[in-house]
DNA sequence: CAGTGGTCTAGACCACGGT
DNA sequence: CCGTGGTCTAGACCACTGG
C-alpha cells in the first residue's frame, strides 16, 4: 500500500514548478485552470488558487481573469536581500563590533539634500558622520542626514554609544526606502577612515527613507576594500 | 448612511500595519488571535489570517502556534531587486543596445571554477567574454563559464548575435542563483573594452546559477564607470 | 494538555476582460 | 456575454508548542 497523503498546495506548486522546468508547460504556455487543476490532483479550488497565487508572487506564472494562467516568457527574477543593521552583519561574521562617533552637526538643509527628499527651505538637518569596526579593523564608513522635523527628538540623541542607523529603526520602523549601490573611489576621509590608498574601489549603498509618506533620513554608507554583498535567489 | 462595504484582507492588512505604526502595538508585543480580530473586524478567520500571513512574509510580524502573533522587535527588510537580463536594461533606459561577441573558447575547467562549482575533474567548460553597449557606449562586459555538462547543445551555439544571458534564460529558465556585488578597480581588458583609465572604480557582479541542484554556470558581470544599480523596499 | 496558527473544504459571489 | 481568477465564508481537522 502506498500511502497517499492529503494534497497540499505546496505539492501542487512544487508539481507546477517541476512541469514548467520539464517543458510539459513551456515558457509562454496556457495551464488549465484552477477547477481543472483541482480535479486532477483531488482537492479544492481554494488549494489550487493558494498554490498558483504563490508562483504568480515569485513571477513564475501570470494570471488574468478570463485570460488564464500563463508560463512567463522572460522570468524576471527577483533577489530578495535583507537589509539589516551594520552590528548584525558583524556579530553574524564572529566579529567584534565597535561604533563609534565621528561628528554631529546640526545644519540647515543644503540644497542637494532638499531636492533629493522634496524638502521645504530651511528645515534644519541633523548632521552625522560615524565609524563601524570589525574586530578593531574599519568595516563601514557611515554618513547621515536625518530631517529634525521628521523626528523631533532626534536633537535630544547623543549617538555616542549607539549608533543613528539602530537608534532610527526603533524610532521609526517600518518605514519605505530608495537603495542604490555603486562603486567609488576612496577620496577625502574615506581614505583615513577606512585605512586605504586614495581611489581604492569601495562599494557603497545610499538609501533614502520615507515614514507614511515623510522623508525621514539619507544614508551613505561605505564599505572596507573588498566587501561583497551577497544573496540568493 | 456611511455605506460599510465588507472588510478585505487588504483592509486588515493595512489596518494592522497603521496600528504597529501607530504604536498601538508596539514593537514585540503580542496581537490578538486571529479570532479576536476576525470578531472585530466582522469576518471569517481565514480572511484575517490571509492578512496576518502576508505581513509575515515581509517580515513585520512573526506568528507561532500557540505563541500568538508579534510585532517583530528588529524588522529586517527585504530589497526586491529584479534581475533582467541587460538588454533590457539598456532598453529600459530608452538607449540602443549593441551586443559583441569577444571571444568564446572551450576549455578543460580550471581548478577554481571546479571549486566554486563543486564539479569533478576534467569537466568541459565554454569560456565566452561579450561587451554590452548603449547608444554605442560601453554599458557591461560580461565574463562567463557555462558547465557543457550540464547543457550539452550549448557548444552548437556561436553566441555571435545573441547573448549568453539570453540563451541561458530560454534554455534553462528558473534556476537558482547565488549573487555577490562588489567594488573592483578596472584592470587589463576591463580598462579597454570599458573605457576607462587603471584603477577606476567599477560595480561588478558575480552571479552562480543551479538548476535542479547541478552546477550551470558563473558569469561575472561589470559596469560601466558610474553605474548604480537600484531598489526600493 | 490546551490554545494558537496552518491548512483544507465546498460553496458562493464578484470583477475583470476576451470573444 | 460568460469564463476565469479573486476573494470571502463557515466549518473542520491538524500540528506545533508553551505552560
Amino acid at each position: 500500500m502506498t500511502e497517499q497523503k492529503n494534497i497540499g498546495f505546496q505539492d501542487i506548486r512544487d508539481e507546477v514548478i517541476n512541469r514548467i522546468q520539464c517543458r510539459i508547460w513551456p515558457q509562454g504556455s496556457l495551464l488549465p485552470t484552477e477547477l481543472e487543476l483541482a480535479a486532477e490532483f483531488g482537492c479544492a479550488r481554494a488549494t489550487v488558487n493558494r498554490a498558483l497565487r504563490e508562483l504568480a508572487e515569485q513571477g513564475i506564472i501570470t494570471r488574468k481573469r478570463k485570460g488564464g494562467t500563463r508560463v512567463v516568457t522572460t522570468p524576471v527574477k527577483q533577489a530578495k536581500l535583507p537589509i539589516t543593521v551594520v552590528r548584525q552583519t558583524i556579530e553574524d561574521m564572529n566579529a567584534e563590533y565597535r561604533y563609534a562617533l565621528v561628528s554631529r552637526t546640526q545644519i540647515d538643509c543644503p540644497a542637494w539634500l532638499q531636492a533629493k527628499l522634496g524638502l521645504q527651505e530651511g528645515v534644519q538637518i541633523l548632521h552625522l558622520q560615524c565609524m563601524h569596526h570589525a574586530d578593531n579593523r574599519p568595516f563601514q564608513f557611515e554618513e547621515r542626514w536625518i530631517s529634525v522635523d521628521a523626528v523631533p527628538h532626534v536633537v535630544n540623541e547623543s549617538f555616542l554609544t549607539t549608533g543613528p542607523n539602530e537608534w532610527l529603526l526603533s524610532e521609526v520602523p517600518f518605514s519605505n526606502a530608495e537603495i542604490a549601490f555603486s562603486a567609488v573611489p576612496a577620496t577625502g576621509q574615506l581614505q583615513d577612515f577606512l585605512s586605504v590608498p586614495p581611489g581604492t574601489p569601495l562599494f557603497q549603498l545610499e538609501r533614502t527613507t520615507w515614514f507614511q509618506s515623510k522623508p525621514v533620513t539619507f544614508v551613505r554608507m561605505t564599505f572596507h576594500q573588498g566587501y561583497q554583498m551577497r544573496t540568493t535567489y
